[in-house]
RNA sequence: GGGAGCAUAGCUCAGCUGGGAGAGCAUCUGCCUUACAAGCAGAGGGUCACAGGUUCGAGCCCUGUUGUUCCCACCA
């Protein structure tokens, strides 16, 4: 930065020039120094499908701040970086390529599909790592990881051989979530449900012996085909008769059995249910306390299978719907049809309807998982913040179910069992596996299945630092201290890391979960694809800077809460930017390069003393509010800070000083330096680029902002009394100011300043700038004045004068002064009925009624002022 | 069906352990004052959703109501 620069901060040209820097100072990198107090933060990592979004760039804006923080308050940070193989998301990603060039991947074959899948995961996995460098995030990219590198992977495989050796997993026929487009079985939390608007056909099944027929209602006929049973319930009296008798399935012409179930509601529907254990979860638990058969009726891409029958097999299961509906409709057998409002589960990554399914699938055995996980929260070892996110999660892990982890792809960690041919006894091994480990055959083949990727992740906080190994990493940075994340990923993988950790390691993965909400468009919408309401973070940075965009993310950002983001909130952090930018190009304009290292000077004046304990102040809140997560409120108080009392106050004093020279202008040069570089300093962790920038060119020690010390409150720079004293100054400036633009009197006219105020010393010592901020030709303090024609202001500490009898309106003066005599008498009856108030008097903390006295003394006297004054007018 | 969030200025939102309501944007007025017009100085604008309660004192704590958003849940 020069001194002849451009009014106007220009990022563009900044940024990837100063995080160059900082990548050659590698300053980013953590020492795992045993001597030093570790702060760790694992990324959540990305998917390299992904491209940097909003969500991303406030997830890791509030990461940077906390990091930088820390590692400016001289922890051994580390940030720890890396990127998620995000098997579904990749997999059909290199199924669409495949797609364009006309082959599947069947055609393909399993070895060279995973070649392509890595060739794809180089050329285009590092995108959204660059994406994050331009965030200026100062993650330690030498300990960059990727969910499925070798040593992930050989974390994957030690969990997932521990959980098979403990009973924890196990693989079973059960019934899941299956995406007919993916492919692939998908967990209950990887299922979204939406209300949709459908039938409930009210179907007739003929009982078997003629006896009559029992009326059932259902959302999905076309599953009937796979119906093996009709239930009702024990106690229904309407039905008892029935049960052990059979009904014959429409179309279809099966008997089936009537059977008794507590699972179906009375009151719901007619009260008779059919079951069709292959296409529905409950049905399936039903079958399985019946022994029903299981009659699978479709095919895994979602269309009818023979067992719907010539007619309709090789039919969409929705055609079917409608088509079989037409024939029931026809033969007779529906009653009536309802319209209803009913929920549908959809892949949260295509958003296909998802289709219960009955396949083998691995499960994780959750209750002894969830247990110590529960407990780990509820002792504190590991807190949420905001608290209220704790109940979700013991919702959630209260009533969690087991977790089906195979999936049918080929992109991610293969499941580490062999089946033999020859004794089919399974082999699950940290190894490769070659012979059984049951009868010694060869004849053994891998399961073909990958794990979820949530597996992977869920490994995160320790797979990264060399777990299974004792790494000098792992014994240092384990357990990590704060994960930032959003509350929409508190199940997939938070949930999931912790229980898997208390697992595995015996702790919580980290103390503190640091969850905040999402970034929605400027009309409150979630920013979709398919809305297209996306605002790309690269263009805002592109267009107004890294500083700007995460001024504005961490601004008004309360924990757990949503944010819009608009171009207007961008713009004011741009603009704050450029006021820092201004502010800095003031100062360096008066630097002659003479002055030393930041300092306070010996000799200080009474606005020196206001802002320098101001400045302590900010430190201290600003601190405290960091490590309380309350960081839109920390930014604001900068913000304040800077703008308010820096440069509209002090920097506007300091002018005055300056021009006189000498000694003190020597001092006010110090001390803008001295405040500009601390508050550089507190703004940094929010504004890494412009305050390396501009603190480079100021007199510092040190290569980089980045690892200068962080600002520390002390009581020394606590000075009460004198802000107490400045404030009157700057009472009585405001109060000028504002007198002479209700007058519309032009800052170019000057006028005379008279004040007389029991405050004489202190008016005394502001005079000098009271002309340069009051637009005043001199400032004379003196009591008893009398002069006749003023403009009369009346503050708390003083009376001012200003001589202006020709833009006098004599009468509008005695309208104003006798309201301001109205609103103080109100003032001081307010305060008055306080200190009359027993109860206040005796419960009230010392501190609040002196307050309140100090309050009404100052009413008091503000009236006996105005009562003079107006006294004069006549 | 269960749970949670939100409701404060025209708009978007802060308000951290209860002590006379704040910011940004927008509006209005006057200023190109030698860092900044992306700026400076000022002004207007609020029954803090509603109804009770606790308290000396409530935007903040408690109860209920209304509106709104979200999460969870197997009523076919």
């Amino acid at each position: 930065m020069q001194k002849d620069l451009a009014t106007k901060y220009n990022p563009a040209e900044v940024e990837d020039r100063i995080y160059a820097s900082w990548i050659a100072g590698n300053y980013f990198h953590a020492k795992c120094d045993e001597s030093m107090t570790p702060y760790t933060i694992v990324i959540p990592p990305p998917n390299i499908t992904g491209q940097l979004h909003m969500g991303h760039a406030l997830d890791n804006t509030l990461q940077d701040i906390l990091i930088r923080y820390h590692r400016m308050k001289g922890f051994d940070t580390l940030w720890l970086p890396g990127t998620d193989h995000a098997s579904i998301a990749t997999e059909a990603r290199i199924v669409e390529t495949l797609k364009a060039e006309g082959i599947t991947k069947a055609d393909l074959g399993r070895e060279k599909f995973l070649e392509r899948a890595w060739e794809w995961k180089e050329q285009y996995g590092g995108r959204i790592v660059e994406q994050l460098k331009k965030l200026g995030s100062s993650c330690d990219w030498e300990r960059e990881r990727f969910t499925l590198d070798e040593g992930c992977s050989r974390a994957v495989k030690e969990v997932f051989v521990r959980l098979y050796e403990k009973d924890l997993i196990y693989r079973g026929e059960r019934i899941i979530n299956w995406c007919p487009h993916c492919l692939t079985s998908i967990s209950d939390a990887e299922v979204e449900y939406e209300e949709k608007e459908g039938n409930f056909w009210h179907l007739r099944y003929p009982l078997a012996d003629g006896s009559g027929e029992l009326h059932l209602a259902t959302t999905r006929p076309e599953t009937m085909f796979g119906d093996t049973a009709v239930a009702v319930h024990p106690d229904d009296e309407r039905y008892k008769k029935y049960i052990g008798k059979t009904v014959i399935l429409p179309i279809v012409n099966k008997e089936i059995p009537v059977i008794a179930d507590s699972y179906v509601e009375m009151d719901f529907g007619t009260g008779v249910v059919k079951i069709t254990p292959a296409h529905d979860p409950n049905d399936f638990e039903v079958g399985l306390r019946h022994d029903l058969p299981i009659v699978n009726v479709m095919t895994e891409d979602g269309y009818m299978n023979e067992n719907a029958g010539e007619k309709y097999c090789g039919m969409d299961r929705n055609e079917c719907c409608k088509e079989l509906v037409k024939q029931l409709e026809a033969e007779g057998y529906i009653v009536k049809v309802e319209p209803m409002k009913h929920n549908v589960g959809a892949c949260y990554r295509c958003g296909t309807s998802v289709e219960p399914r009955v396949s083998m699938q691995w499960f994780v055995k959750m209750k002894p998982l969830a247990k110590p996980a529960i407990e780990v929260v509820k002792n504190g070892e590991c807190r949420f913040v905001p608290e209220r996110f704790e109940k979700v999660y013991f919702h959630w892990m209260e009533n969690i179910k087991d977790w089906c982890i195979s999936r049918q792809l080929w992109w991610g960690h293969r499941i580490p069992a062999w089946y033999c041919d020859d004794c089919s006894e399974i082999t699950v091994s940290r190894d490769e596996v070659v012979k059984c480990a049951h009868c010694g055959s060869t004849n053994i083949n891998q399961d073909p299945d990958t794990l979820d990727t949530w597996f992977s992740s869920a490994l995160w906080p320790f797979s990264t630092l060399g777990w299974p190994d004792e790494t000098p990493d792992l014994k240092h940075f384990f357990p990590t201290n704060t994960l930032v994340t959003g509350y929409d990923i508190i199940f997939f993988w938070v949930a999931r890391m912790i229980f898997s950790s208390c697992e595995q390691m015996g702790t919580v993965p980290f103390d503190t979960v640091f969850i905040h909400g999402i970034v929605r468009d400027a009309q409150g919408r979630k920013m979709s694809k398919s809305l297209g309401n996306g605002i790309d973070p690269l263009e805002i940075i592109e267009e107004y800077g890294a500083d700007a965009l995460r001024f504005t993310l961490a601004t008004g950002n309360s924990p757990g809460n949503d944010m819009r983001f608009s171009d207007e909130k961008v713009e004011a952090s741009r603009n704050f930017a450029n006021k820092i930018w201004n502010a800095a190009r003031f100062i360096l304009m008066n630097m002659d390069g003479t002055e030393g290292v930041p300092h306070i000077p010996n000799m200080l004046a009474i606005e020196d003393k206001w802002i320098i304990s101001k400045l302590n102040t900010l430190i201290k809140e600003v601190s405290t509010n960091i490590e309380n997560f309350e960081l839109g409120i920390a930014v604001q108080k900068l913000y304040d800070f800077i703008w308010d009392y820096f440069c509209d106050w002090y920097i506007e004093i300091s002018k005055i000083r300056l021009q006189q020279g000498g000694d003190v202008a020597e001092n006010a040069k110090a001390v803008l330096i001295y405040v500009l570089s601390n508050a550089l300093k507190l703004l940094h962790p929010f504004m890494p680029f412009i305050t390396e920038e501009i603190w480079l060119t100021l007199p510092h020690e040190g290569e980089t902002i980045m690892t200068s010390s962080y600002p520390e409150h002390t009581e020394e720079h606590e000075f009460a009394s004198d802000e107490i004293e400045f404030e009157r100054i700057m009472t009585a400036v405001r109060a000028i100011r504002n007198r002479r633009a209700e007058m519309n009197v032009p800052p170019s006219k000057k006028a005379e300043v008279f004040i007389d105020t029991p405050f004489e010393s202190t008016f005394m010592s502001g005079t000098v700038y009271m002309e340069r901020l009051a637009y005043a030709s001199s400032v004379t303090v003196c009591s008893d004045i009398d002069i006749d024609g003023s403009v009369q202001i009346v503050t708390a500490d003083a009376k001012i004068y200003i001589p202006m009898n020709e833009l006098i309106n004599f009468e509008a003066e005695r309208e104003r002064l006798t309201k301001e005599l109205k609103d103080a008498q109100k003032d001081l009856e307010f305060f008055s009925k306080k200190l009359n108030n027993p109860g206040f008097m005796a419960k009230a903390p010392e501190t609040e009624v002196e307050k309140t006295k100090l309050s009404a003394i100052k009413a008091e006297e503000k009236i006996k002022m105005l009562k003079e004054s107006i006294e004069k007018l006549d």
